[in-house]
DNA sequence: GCTTTATATCAGTCCATACTTATATGAGTC
DNA sequence: GACTCATATAAGTATGGACTGATATAAAGC
């Protein structure tokens, strides 16, 4: 599953922000997701579930407890396909952008 | 449709590369396009139309051509929600997002 | 004004995936 | 070892959305 497939649910990007703000329990991710979205537990296990196997997390066990940890590695990926367009909103670099919208297009015309 | 649900197709997501390259042309997208995917005019039309409606690209009608420019506001939205994560792997503050992930949960506990 | 070219829309099909209920696994407790 | 937590998995359903084929609209060219 590619990495914007798994952030294209809100569910699981509320999980990651959960996550964000460091290591929490399977349990205790479930109880804000479930009152926040109504959905069973077995819905966030499977949540978790697409969130480790895409690499978004990892996890430790703690007895009986899962602990989960972010980790960020495809959503470098996320960043870097950002990168392509961040001279569009990047301040200085508006006036480029502009130029660079309606010149590209037009590149081998020579200067 | 969320940002994040747009993006979560690999079509738009070639159509918004394409675009992020310069204007261009409904029709010259489409060939792009359905030469990778192969698929019909109509879905790539369909595609465009939900960039358009969430706001990712705009119009310009030049005679029996739609010019199509990428308008980078829906992804500064999404650039900004990557920034809770940004501490994970900002390379000089690696160690530090190892401390937050471990401590910020024992919050509360006094210095 | 008919034909072609460029693009969008409509109606219907199909499939992926988010969900539910039920059950399994395994740690802690008595 | 029976019982209860904490979590995951299995099996089945249903719904959104990506697609196709057909058709509409509207500009260009003859």
């Amino acid at each position: 599953m590619h990495a914007f497939d798994v952030l294209g649910d809100p569910v699981r990007r509320r999980l990651l922000e959960l996550l964000a703000e460091g290591e929490r329990s399977s349990g205790d991710m479930t109880s804000v997701v479930q009152a926040e979205f109504g959905i069973t537990q077995s819905a966030v296990s499977q949540h978790l579930k697409v969130l480790r196997e895409a690499g978004f997390a990892s996890v430790r066990i703690d007895g009986a407890r899962r602990i989960y940890a972010v980790d960020a590695a495809p959503m470098r990926e996320v960043d870097a396909w950002l990168d392509r367009f961040r001279l569009y909103w990047t301040p200085k670099l508006e006036a480029l952008a502009t130029e660079v919208a309606r010149g590209k297009r037009r590149r081998g015309e020579g200067p």
